[in-house]
DNA sequence: AAAAATAAAGAATATTTATTCACAAAACAC
DNA sequence: GTGTTTTGTGAATAAATATTCTTTATTTTT
């Protein structure tokens, strides 16, 4: 049943080697690969790999494929987010308190729901102190590992 | 006439500060702002604008404007594939002949047909040159002016 | 100043894209 | 195993977006 990865992989691989306009366009292109799909299933494909469709002047308008430096750079802004703003970070059951210095609670709290695959559900910030709601299940270890993972400079902090 | 101007600058200003995820939801904002315009009108500005529609998972389809440092890279980028294969220019009439390394051709006349505001209307590329066409009525000065304007490591050479 | 060319924009429409609904294959629980 | 949930998909459709066609205003040319 997965053939949807190699399919991405091929739809990635068609961004950003042709000008494609269109999806009806990258569904015979695909077909032409051996692949056949709907137009439903390219649009929810593009939706997964935040492809953007854009208008340049010479071109027209044509898909664009996040640029790993771009995925990088945004994350690596995330991170430094969270590495500016943070003291420290206590569990209880499902839950953490993360201190940040003040007024940073904000923005550390927006990165932590961006920055993708931490374990958490969600997060409440105040002014200097983040309420962290844990996923079922998840606790104190796995956050951490997580978090020291993604966010090195964390690591003598915790 | 030209409420143009300054509704490209509100609209630039909305999608910076607010996640838009449809031209209608940014009808209502720019009335909110007393400015008001039909779909049609958005969809050319927003491919004006080169504004890009993204799917995030946090966030779902918004806007996108393209970033100051994008837009700068990317002419850094094409300044410098210019800067690297340039020989030469000689002109003659309304034609130029652009000699470069061997093989960048194909590289440097991309990158002139990119660059926005030269007074030429295309080019064709060999392997070690390049046909320019000049824009009716324009002539040799008015391209180097641009050229040396544009890329200024030129200067020396021309 | 008239005539011609250009630029902007709306209304209607064509095109494109996202989603809903239904279903089947796979993974999981027991 | 059977029942349940999850995942992936197509068909049909809804929603969103781009374009065509037309009109009006503005600039340019003569």
């Amino acid at each position: 049943m997965n053939d949807r990865r190699t399919r991405l992989v091929q739809i990635k691989k068609i961004i950003r080697e042709s000008h494609v306009s269109s999806q009806e366009q990258l569904l015979k292109l695909l077909d032409e690969n051996g692949i056949s799909v709907t137009q439903a299933t390219l649009s929810r494909d593009l939706k997964m790999l935040n492809v953007s469709k854009i208008s340049n002047e010479k071109e027209g308008y044509h898909y664009h494929l996040p640029s790993e430096k771009e995925e990088k750079e945004a994350e690596k802004y995330l991170v430094e987010d969270i590495a500016r703003g943070f003291l420290s970070i206590e569990f209880s059951g499902n839950l953490a308190i993360l201190k940040t210095l003040p007024g940073h609670a904000n923005t550390v709290a927006i990165a932590l729901d961006k920055l993708e695959g931490l374990p958490i559900i969600g997060t409440i910030a105040g002014d200097d102190a983040i309420l962290i709601v844990l996923k079922e299940n998840e606790r104190e270890e796995t956050v951490i590992d997580a978090l020291v993972k993604r966010i090195p400079d964390l690591e003598h902090e915790l």
